[in-house]
DNA sequence: AGCACGCCGACT
DNA sequence: GTCGGCGTGCTC
């Protein structure tokens, strides 16, 4: 280790001497590879790991931030070395933060630049709010001479806008700024004072929750945690009505009580109005909301707002994993189970399990919460790695209604139609009664297929090998992959017959059609992510079914998610065995947790309810189990069939995914790199074989799944496999470790 | 990620 | 003869 100098002016004289610069290592915001590295101007001293600054790079101008400089780093010609522009007046990026960076591109083996991009999402923010003074014409009018120059202030100002800056005023009507000085002094401009970039932290003022004994004792227990710090993992495990969120509020309130901050993250943010409300409840302010739909200048001042450390709670999205909370004190991942936690473009990243990486770095707790979690977590917890609070049903609330199959085979419904007459019969009971109902098909538009009755032509995207799904409502076909749109045809584009085109199976709007033809009476209202247009649409909707203005409400996944519809009593599971068709590894699991979510829809203390559900296998253990209302059941025979094929949570996965502009040379591609495949005992690689999707976006898809034990991680073997393999430039390789889409 | 450089098609 | 398409390569 070098010694310190004395004098630190020393060092600087001595290498100005040398006329070598101090340079500092800068990690930019770009899928790069490597560090580059800046010479610190004359006179500045070097800044510390983490300083964010603006860097030359080629003929523009980037954020960076400064890293630390890693072993080996070669260090690049002086001659070669830009200067650093400038330092921006933020706080700098922690250590933490800055390891969490490094340690998701090193586990996802992505260049870590491109994680920090999602670290720096918002270059805006960086700088210093915009000058907020402005002025607009006075609807009083003024005194004063009115001369020619003032005349040309006002001229513009009614042109050009409401209100300008001073600065930009003057120079628009070609006068000096003691004009508008003038005109502001004599009363013919008003100044304005525009909402403050930022402002003071929200002062929560939390209540004690009241609690039952249990919930008291977990909240009392992850108090404590919080209180301690240190890192530790607890799987809150409580189904919908037994107060987990309630009881994580506290944990929240430990961690404000001692002055951290809490980070929540949840799986979709524009659906959880539900959520904001009961936080706003119980702590008397909103906490900093953060996902990827905020309008540019609502990101720029939530950033800026975390940064300046004026955000005691942030709840978000996964993409506010990376956001620079500087003092936190617990992170909470709810839902913890959800899929959508995985990041399935760019970086490909789970943020659930990237949350108990930056919770490690940070040396917090962090909870995961979940009515059915996740085979991982729960792995975790009985290898002794998370702690378990588990809550029990609140007494006299029935965790899950009555759950009862219809078994398709027995009861098919009427040819053409979807609905069985126990179903229907259903239906009829619950809206005769006055109640509300609902029909769930995770599948969205009228129908996935379009074929021709004489030819038997089917409607396939021209970029993706997809069906292209019916969407009645829009009159188009819709490819649910790239997003390729077209009208429906009258006639074949194949055979030329008119009205021979005939959808096959049932999307959500086709069960609609089906529903409101049966019950013309009753109210009926579609939810699905593709005919709500906005936030608000949904809330609108969400809040007509509480007013009871909707009798039947048909709908997607959306549906399920944490809404309480106090009158709905009856919930028609249309296609149980959908989500099992597929087969891939987390099919069944999947399957069981967003349907014993939907079937958590129906009742409320007061209104019991019932769930009946469409099935053609009410003998699958995924079905039965559902059946029985035996989720554990479920957990240990899911959990015994992924250990005898050494599947997660007990081995693990990762998928090589190469797309090549031609089908010929994606295979070819995939057989050369197939014959670089490291040869290892422990790693069994399966494939290349075309993806599932061989087509996508216009790419054509191969791909590798490779499997290692547990104890193994995949990412040096695939990192020597990978640098060997030379692809021409047009076949794009891309790696997902612990993937969770098999397509 | 940008942005330039560099070779092949339709036009002022 | 140019304007411009996007393939390829570089940025400390």
């Amino acid at each position: 280790m070098t010694r310190r100098p004395a004098r630190p002016e020393a060092a600087r004289e001595t290498a100005s001497l040398l006329s070598e610069p101090a340079r500092v290592a800068v990690l930019l915001p770009l899928p790069l590879g490597e560090l580059y590295e800046y010479a610190v101007p004359e006179g500045m001293e070097p800044p510390a790991p983490g300083t964010i600054c603006s860097v030359p790079l080629g003929k523009r101008f980037l954020p960076g931030v400064v890293w630390d400089r890693p072993e080996g780093l070669p260090e690049i010609a002086a001659s070669r070395l830009k200067p650093l522009a400038a330092l921006y007046p933020v706080p700098p990026m922690a250590a933490p933060l800055r390891k969490l960076i490094d340690w998701v591109a090193a586990y996802t083996l992505s260049p870590p630049g491109a994680v920090l991009r999602m670290g720096l999402s918002v270059p805006d923010a960086l700088e210093e709010p915009a000058s907020l003074s402005r002025v607009r014409l006075s609807r009083l009018g003024g005194e004063g001479a009115m001369t020619a120059a003032r005349k040309k202030v006002l001229a513009v100002l009614e042109e050009e806008a409401d209100a300008m800056a001073p600065a930009d005023l003057a120079r628009a009507a070609g006068v000096s700024p003691s004009v508008v000085a003038g005109l502001v002094k004599t009363g013919w401009l008003e100044p304005l004072t525009l909402s403050a970039d930022t402002g003071d932290a929200p002062d929560y003022q939390w209540r004690e929750a009241e609690f039952s004994g249990d919930q008291q004792a977990a909240a009392d227990h992850l108090g404590g945690q919080v209180r301690a710090g240190g890192f530790a993992v607890t799987l809150l495990d409580g189904v919908t009505g037994s107060g987990k969120t309630e009881v994580y509020f506290a944990a929240i309130a430990a961690a404000l009580a001692a002055g951290k901050q809490a980070l929540v993250l949840l799986p979709e943010i524009a659906l959880s109005t539900q959520w904001l409300h009961r936080f706003r409840k119980r702590f008397g302010a909103e906490p900093l909301v953060w996902h990827s739909h905020l309008t540019p200048a609502a990101r720029r001042k939530s950033w800026r707002r975390v940064a300046l450390g004026q955000a005691p709670v942030v709840v978000g999205a996964r993409s506010a994993l990376f956001l620079p909370l500087q003092n936190l004190g617990l992170i909470v991942v709810d839902e913890e189970h959800e899929a959508s936690f995985k990041q399935e473009d760019g970086v490909l990243y789970n943020a659930r399990d990237m949350a108990v990486v930056r919770a490690r770095l940070e040396q917090i707790p962090i909870l995961l919460a979940s009515a059915t979690p996740s085979l991982e977590t729960v792995a975790n917890v009985e290898a002794g790695r998370f702690h378990c609070t588990a809550l029990p049903e609140r007494h006299g609330v029935a965790a899950l209604p009555e759950i009862a199959a219809i078994d398709l085979r027995r009861s098919p419904p009427p040819r053409g139609a979807f609905l069985s007459i126990p179903l229907r019969d259903a239906i009829t009971e619950t809206l005769a009664k006055g109640e509300q109902a609902m029909l769930f098909l995770n599948r969205r538009g009228y129908a996935p297929l379009t074929l021709c009755r004489t030819c038997g032509f089917r409607f396939e995207c021209p970029h993706c090998s997809a069906w292209l799904v019916e969407h009645r409502g829009r009159g188009r076909l819709l490819c649910h992959h790239c997003g390729h749109s077209q009208p429906v045809p009258h006639a074949c584009p194949s055979c030329g017959t008119e009205d021979a085109l005939v959808p096959c199976g049932p999307g959500v709007e086709r069960v609609a059609e089906e529903a409101a033809a049966l019950f013309p009476d009753a109210r009926l209202a579609i939810m699905a992510s593709d005919l709500l247009s906005s936030a608000d649409a949904m809330k609108k909707l969400i809040t007509e079914v509480q007013d009871r203005q909707i009798d039947l409400l048909v709908g997607t996944q959306m549906m399920a998610k944490g809404h309480h519809f106090p009158h709905l009593t009856l919930v028609g599971i249309v296609d149980a065995d959908l989500g099992l068709a597929g087969g891939d590894l987390r099919a069944g699991e999947r399957t069981f947790q967003v349907l014993h979510q939907v079937a958590g829809r129906a009742g409320r203390a007061e209104h019991p309810g019932r769930v009946l559900m469409q099935t053609l296998q009410p003998e699958h253990p995924v079905i039965a189990a559902l059946l029985a209302g035996d989720r554990d059941r479920f957990l240990a025979a899911e959990m015994a069939d992924r250990r005898a094929h050494g599947m997660p949570p007990f081995g693990r996965l990762a998928a090589i995914i190469l797309s090549a502009p031609s089908p010929e040379l994606a295979e070819q591609s995939a057989r050369r790199l197939a014959r670089l495949a490291p040869t290892d005992p422990d790693v069994t690689i399966l494939g290349p074989a075309p993806a599932p999707l061989s087509m996508l976006r216009g790419m054509y898809r191969w791909r590798f799944l490779i499997k290692t034990p547990r104890e193994k991680l995949p990412q040096p073997l695939l990192r020597a496999w990978l640098a060997r393999a030379d692809l021409p430039k047009t076949v794009k390789l891309a790696v997902d470790i612990d993937p969770y889409s098999f397509l």
